[in-house]
DNA sequence: AATGAAAGCTCTTAGAC
DNA sequence: GTCTAAGAGCTTTCATT
């Protein structure tokens, strides 16, 4: 299965990748017999555009979305971590081991990372941000909605 | 299927919950035969499993990761947006309207949302935040990398 | 690139422990 | 809550257009 390069041109859809995608994206374990009929064609180019959508890259993988409230992770933060001269990559290693942190970016400002945290109380967020600021300033916002949950990006 | 109250207490998994949880992270088109040999069940049993972990919420979909470069996302952003007075709802709404905003959560604190914003160039960017900043005042971090992508939260 | 038909797997249901 | 067994349904292969 060739790897694209990171740096080619974007791969063109058509209606019915994209139909596909939006299919997938709803409910990635639907049989390909379903996925068939919802875009139109046979089982078999179904399965196969499925196969050339993965070897291109566009779909990096099929995965779950967990209810993090369901597994008792009441509170969610967002995070800034601006480390201490000389902390950066001590900071990111920290960051990358505390598994309550579930997405971190690396940001141009200020700021050098941007983390999301999952938190089962507010007694837990001095618990974890402690192992943190002895290497870096922090600033937390609690999040209390979320207006614009994870979505798909414009594919056309 | 009886949902879940929002306010219900954890659902306590068990070692295989979490293995079949962790199955389904890596690649959720997995046949249930081949998750049941991975977790040491049978299929029927595993395939309850997974009804009950959805019927609980524990697990809210499954879905597809798309690769945003492959899409010809170039770039990503974070943005942080402090609505002007009296701007907050219709803020909120043209954050949900612009499709390239990928994510957004309403938050304590100053700024009142934090954004991901996917970009094909960085002429883009001024481009969506226009339609932003005549209602509210923004604070723009491109993103350098992503020393956490997305992972699950502990499980246990 | 897409299709239909058929072989081979996979899923689900049923019934029992 | 789990298992086996068997029928129903799905996926894949391949010859064809």
């Amino acid at each position: 299965m060739a790897k694209r390069l990171a740096s080619a041109a974007p791969v063109p859809l058509d209606e019915i990748d994209r139909a596909l995608i939006a299919a997938l994206a709803e409910d990635a374990r639907r049989p390909v017999s379903e996925l068939a009929r919802l875009v139109g064609l046979s089982a078999p180019s179904t399965a196969e555009r499925i196969r050339r959508l993965e070897s291109q890259d566009v779909i990096e993988r099929f995965t779950v979305q967990l209810d993090a409230r369901a597994l008792g992770f009441t509170l969610q933060a967002i995070v800034r971590v601006k480390p201490l001269p000389g902390q950066l990559h001590l900071v990111e290693d920290v960051l990358r081991r505390i598994p309550e942190f579930v997405e971190c970016d690396k940001v141009t400002g200020d700021d050098c990372f941007i983390c999301r945290l999952y938190l089962h109380s507010i007694e837990q967020l001095d618990e974890i941000l402690s192992k943190v600021t002895e290497r870096a300033e922090t600033s937390t916002a609690i999040v209390k909605s979320t207006p614009v949950a994870r979505r798909l990006p414009p594919l056309g």
